[in-house]
DNA sequence: CTTTGCAGAGTGAATACTCACTAACCTCTC
DNA sequence: GAGAGGTTAGTGAGTATTCACTCTGCAAAG
């Protein structure tokens, strides 16, 4: 299915995140596009069908980097406090490499948009929910988690502190240093699933 | 400062809601609007002096009427626990009867939009930050909270638990129990912040 | 001589907002 | 109680701008 990306194609979507960063989702034109990568609004679509397939290239990319990255982690077969510690950690320092992700998955307009959009968008949200339910499983079963809580609601709530992490993150213009707030969310956390013996 | 609002002001922010909830943040536009209301587009400028007042009279309605339902939970003094639930309760079943805010609560583009705006929405977010650390510090000192984990972070976990259920009930079209789902996050973030003894 | 990569000019649709104008109504005065 | 003067709420035709996208043509490479 996937095509392999050309030179351009890649420079298009590395200019996309750049834009992203500076002028958000509303800054993402194709005149603007154009203008950033020193060519004519129209060479764009010698590269891309539309707006769409540059969006949903950058968010495969996305996900395929996540799957990657966090699959060796949770591979390693450590406790399951250590995989989701370590887990929260990957996404936070990568995101802090890469900024632009975070606007385009906070993104409404995204969500509204396009049916394929919203099926990348979907597909990543998923992965993680899958990941993240299967070390609270485990947790739970080592004794080490609290049982009286559901799974569902349990990744409900990491999911959630993840998220509002982000979009304050987004607010303060990406000021804050999200790894420290980070870390000290996923702390708590994690004391608040411990098992009460 | 806040001056009366006329008959056809409020029609027109109710109008606005409607459509909020039909076509979206994207679908709320000059046109639309003066169509849903059997007059011209030019009739809206005669109310509001433009589009992004329309919104902030929106925004400062269901501000007021946020705190004047929740100042009214608190002021009852229960225990902390007790008015945190309700807090909640009152905020699911309010919106279950005006999803629209929720559009507006989530929407990035009014967050992007004018400052007078982002205002608003910072002032609805900011009070109920407020009341919950509130609420916590006094469930600590009653000695019902875990005391290990500070206030900020409790708080962040519910908000965070707490937007991502207006998220995800949007995403579904508004087709989930709200008020189902809500009591169930409630009771496990509850539950976790119980004091282990 | 065909494909690739681009430029330039343009298109149609949409958007928020303006402008000149008007019909209906209200109130005061003679 | 009839006109004068003013207000209110509306119309319809526009404006400037922005957006994604298209069409034609051209030059270089293979």
């Amino acid at each position: 299915m996937k095509t392999a990306i050309s030179n351009r194609q890649a420079e298009i979507i590395a200019t996309s995140g750049r834009i992203l960063m500076e002028k958000g989702i509303k800054g993402l034109t194709t005149k603007c596009l154009a203008d950033e990568m020193n060519f004519s609004e129209s060479a764009i679509y010698r590269h891309f069908k539309n707006k769409d397939d540059i969006i949903i290239l950058l968010l495969q990319d996305l996900a395929s980097s996540t799957e990657s990255r966090l699959n060796k982690i949770i591979s390693q077969k450590k406790s399951a406090a250590e995989n989701i510690q370590a887990i929260f950690k990957s996404q936070f320092s990568f995101f802090k490499k890469n900024p632009h992700y975070v606007i385009a998955i906070l993104s409404e307009s995204l969500m509204d948009g396009s049916e394929e959009i919203k099926n990348e968008l979907f597909n990543i949200m998923q992965y993680i929910l899958k990941i993240l339910s299967h070390e609270i499983e485990r947790g739970k079963k080592e004794g080490l988690f609290i049982k009286e809580i559901q799974t569902t609601e349990l990744v409900h709530i990491i999911i959630g502190s993840f998220r509002l992490c982000m979009f304050k993150w987004k607010l303060s213009d990406f000021k804050i240093d999200i790894e420290k707030e980070g870390d000290k969310i996923i702390n708590s956390i994690l004391l608040l699933l411990k098992n009460k013996k």
